[in-house]
DNA sequence: TTTGAAAACTTAATCGATTAAGTACATTAT
DNA sequence: ATAATGTACTTAATCGATTAAGTTTTCAAA
C-alpha cells in the first residue's frame, strides 16, 4: 500500500507537506504541490479513509437502517428506490452507505451501538418500528438522523404526502360516481393510522357514510392477507362499488379473489392501489393509484442528513413533505 | 467517546491490558479480566471499528457492487433479494456492508481504487458489465471478490443455473405440445448467451426447429422493449404457439401488446418469464417461469467471500451453482 | 542595514486500538 | 540456594493521515 509516506520519501519532503498538498492548503509552493501531485500518481497512491476517519472524527460514510422485522426490508420497490436515490445522491455529495443492523456478528449490539462502532457521521432510518426501543434510543442520540415516514420530536423527518394522496385519491373515486367505498389497510403504524384518517375525513367531507365493516385491516405487501380482507368484504350484505388496497402489490392479491368471484375489474369493482411502483403501471388493467415520491424522499433524505452532519451548529431541524401524484389507471371505472 | 483508555484509568491497568482482557487473551487474570469487563460495560464502551481496522489490517467491512448502467439496480427484485439475502449473512458473521461505486463526491475514482480507499476486506460484485476494464480491474486485483452470474480467471462465483434453467422451461413447453417457440432475449451479455444457446440446443435436442425470426432482442426489465419485441413475432407470417420473455417483468410488456392485439394468454398465447419473483407468483394468470435462487446465491456469495478473507492461503477458487426451479404457474396451455 | 512579515516548510502530537517484546514477581525444580 | 519456568502484567512501537505550533528562508519596507 502508498502512503503519504512513500510519497514524501519520494518527494524529499515531510509527511505534513504532503498531506497538506494533497488536501489543497494554501502555505504549500505550488511547484511543490504540483511534484507531489504527480508522483502521488506516479505510485497510485490513495488515500486511507480509515486513518483519515481516526484522525479527523468524520468517516464521511453513513448508515441507513432497514428494520429486517418490519417487513419493510429491501425487497420492496418502494423501499430499493428511496435505498438507491438515497446511494446516488450521498455519492454525489462524497459520502459512502453502510448497512446498521442490531447484532452483527458475535457482538450483540442495538443501531445506535453499530452506528458508533462504525462511526457513521449520520443515519436514515429508512424502515422501522418506531416504538422500538433501540429505533428511539438511535433517533434521539447525538448522532445526526433522518427518518423517513415519521417525526421524532425536534429531529429532521422526510414525510410522504399521505393525506393529500388518500385525499386526491378518495376525491378521484368520488368523481367517478362511487359512494360505497371500502378500504383495505396495513398494520396499524402511524402512516396508516393517517391514511385512515385522511380517507374517513375526505369522505366525510364530502358527504360520504363509510359503514365501520367497510374498514378492513391486512398487512402490507401481502396478497395473501390482502385476499382474504377482499373475500370478507365481498361477503357482506352491500357490497362497496369500489375497493383501496394498501399498497399495489396487494391490490394483486385482491385481483385473484375477485377473478374467482367471477368479478372484472373496473367492469363489476373498482379498486385503487397505493405507491404507484413501476410494475403497477405495466399491469393490465393499468393500476389506478398514488404514485409515493420515493426517490425524492431518498434523495432529500441524503442531502438533508449530509447537511445536518456538515453544519451542526446552525442546523434547524424539519420535516420535508415529498409530493406524490395520482396515477389515474383505469381500474376505476366512471359510473356516474 | 468512551476508549480504552478511560477503561485503563478506571481500573489502574495499562491500555494493553484493557484491549487483551476485551479480546479474551491468555495472559490476563481471570480476576483483571473480569473487572476489565465489568468497567466498559459500566462505562458504556464501544470499541471503535476505525481505530481497530488501521491497526489489524481488516475492516470486517465487504463491499457490495451494483453497476448503476447496466441496468441491474437494487430495485430489481432478483438483485435485491441476493443484496438482502448477502447482508443478513455477511451480519451473521461479523461482516457490514457498503456500496462501492465509481466516483465519490469530488473524488474521481475506479471501483479498485473505492474499495481500497474504504479498506474493503473484499467485494462482491453482482451486478456489473463484466467487459468494463473498471470492473475487470477490480476482479483481477489481490482484493478478495466474489462475481454473481460471471466467472473470472481463477476467481470464486456464484452461478445461476442458466443452462439447466432454460433447458427446463423449454422442455416444459414441449411437454405441453408447443413446437413453434419464440425467444425474446436480453441484452447480449454472457448470461444471455448462456440462455440463447441453452435454448437453440434443448430445442435442436427435441427435432425443434427455431427460424432466425423467432429470437428477438431486448432489454431485460424494460416492458416497453419487450412489448416490441412481441409485436416484431406476432407480426410474422408463421406465429409461434409459445413466447419465451427475458424476465417476468418483460413478460408484462408482451402481455399489454398481445391484449392489444385481442390475444388471450393462454387460450391464443402461451408465454413463459424467467426470474420467478415473488410477483410472478401473484400475478392472474400466475406465470410460468422458473425461479433464480437468488437467496442462495447471495447468502453463497457472502459466506464465500468470507471464507476466502479469512483462509487467503488455503482458498481454492470455486464456482458455486446456485439451483432455481420451475414455477409451472398456468401461462402455457396443453396444446398436446 | 536592520526589521518585520509573509511564505514555505518541518516537528511532533494525536486519533483508538493492537501486539511484539520486555519486566517483575511468584513458583517450582535441582 | 540458585536456576528455570510461568504468570500477569507494562512499555513502546505501530497503523496512515492530520494539524497546531514552531522553524527557516526570502524579500520588501524603513
Amino acid at each position: 500500500m502508498v502512503t503519504i509516506t512513500d510519497i514524501s520519501k519520494a518527494c524529499g519532503v515531510s509527511r505534513a507537506t504532503v498531506s497538506k498538498a494533497l488536501n489543497g492548503a494554501p502555505d504549500i509552493a505550488p511547484k511543490t504541490a504540483a511534484r507531489i501531485r504527480e508522483q502521488a500518481k506516479a505510485l497510485g497512491y490513495l488515500p486511507n479513509a480509515t486513518a483519515r476517519a481516526l484522525k479527523v472524527g468524520r468517516s464521511y460514510n453513513i448508515g441507513v437502517l432497514f428494520s429486517d422485522t418490519t417487513g419493510g426490508g429491501i425487497t420492496h420497490e418502494y423501499f430499493s428506490q428511496i435505498l438507491e436515490s438515497a446511494k446516488a445522491e450521498a455519492e454525489r455529495l462524497g459520502y459512502d452507505i453502510t448497512f446498521i443492523s442490531k447484532d452483527l456478528g458475535a457482538m450483540s449490539m442495538d443501531y445506535y451501538e453499530h452506528a458508533k462502532y462504525r462511526s457513521c457521521d449520520g443515519v436514515i432510518i429508512a424502515s422501522a418500528d418506531f416504538q422500538d426501543p433501540a429505533i428511539i434510543r438511535l433517533a434521539t442520540s447525538e448522532i445526526p438522523t433522518v427518518t423517513l415516514d415519521y417525526t421524532f420530536d425536534s429531529r429532521t423527518s422526510i414525510l410522504s404526502d399521505n393525506v393529500r394522496g388518500m385525499e386526491t385519491l378518495v376525491r378521484f373515486v368520488y368523481e367517478n360516481g362511487h359512494r360505497r367505498l371500502a378500504f383495505i389497510h396495513g398494520e396499524m403504524t402511524s402512516v396508516t393510522q393517517k391514511r385512515i384518517a385522511s380517507f374517513k375525513k375526505t369522505c366525510a367531507a364530502l358527504g360520504i357514510t363509510v359503514p365501520s365493516e367497510y374498514i378492513r385491516p391486512a398487512v402490507y405487501h401481502d396478497p395473501r392477507s390482502s385476499g382474504l380482507a377482499t373475500r370478507a368484504i365481498l361477503e357482506l350484505p352491500e357490497r362497496p362499488t369500489c375497493i383501496f388496497y394498501p399498497d399495489d402489490l396487494s391490490f394483486l392479491g385482491g385481483m385473484s379473489e375477485l377473478e374467482r368471484h367471477g368479478i372484472a375489474v373496473p367492469r363489476d369493482m373498482s379498486v385503487v392501489g397505493y405507491d404507484g411502483i413501476p410494475l403497477s403501471q405495466v399491469l393490465r388493467p393499468k393500476l389506478t393509484t398514488y404514485r409515493q415520491g420515493a426517490e425524492k424522499m431518498g434523495t432529500e433524505a441524503a442531502r438533508l442528513l449530509i447537511e445536518q452532519i456538515e453544519h451542526p451548529d446552525t442546523w434547524l431541524p424539519q420535516s420535508v413533505m415529498a409530493e406524490g401524484e395520482l396515477l389515474p389507471g383505469s381500474t376505476v371505472r366512471n359510473i356516474g
